[in-house]
DNA sequence: TATATATTTCGAAAAAATACGATATACAAA
DNA sequence: TTTGTATATCGTATTTTTTCGAAATATATA
């Protein structure tokens, strides 16, 4: 993928509140999922976000599924459960290419 | 219009690949529209982006009000032509936003 | 092995975005 | 006033995205 399918990949990712918003919840996991029954460390799980979009489990799944074909979050597996995390490398990355061409 | 309803008009408006390439051509008109019969100072008429994108006339046009009503670019009609200019303002604020939120 | 939980994937319906040609509007010039 | 040029808007078809429930997959536990 050349870096420009890359940027337009991650800003169709980018284009839609549901998924922002996801990518915000993110960045203070102890403050939207301190309930979590596994430490947080390892991310956030899937069922924590469902729950958190009001939207049902599949449809997130499908939104969790865009933002990480853009690289926007990594997941990690650990037993039933699946973690996901921001790529902040990747965000930062994003973020300086497009201050550079728009 | 909140500013995150703002950044969502905005984002959407940028999820494009046409309007992104827009905007890009906007940042250099006399390497794009040197062939403009009007000065480049009045900005860029519709006719001289339709030809470039490739697409209907219609189709860019619809284009072009996307881009404005995100405020990304402005216009000014002089006679029958209507001129458009990159909003550097706005992008500037826009980029700011992003890179304090994402 | 059977059952339960967490998550993804599938199939289909609904909604939104894109694209086009035709028409309307605005202005200029004959 | 008529004609021509530039642009926007309308109506509509097509494509893409979003959403959901149901089914499939993966893992854990009884």
């Amino acid at each position: 993928m050349t870096e420009s399918q890359e940027i337009d990949t991650i800003i169709k990712a980018l284009a839609h509140p549901v998924r922002r918003q996801i990518l915000a919840w993110l960045k203070e996991p102890e403050r939207w999922f301190a309930d979590q029954a596994h430490p947080l460390d390892y991310g956030v799980c899937a069922g924590m976000i469902d729950r958190q979009t009001g939207l049902s489990q599949s449809t997130t799944s499908t939104h969790l599924a865009t933002l990480q074909r853009a690289g926007l979050v990594t997941t990690q597996r650990i037993g039933q459960w699946i973690y996901y995390k921001r790529n902040e490398d990747r965000i930062q990355a994003f973020l300086q290419a497009i201050n550079a061409t728009l």
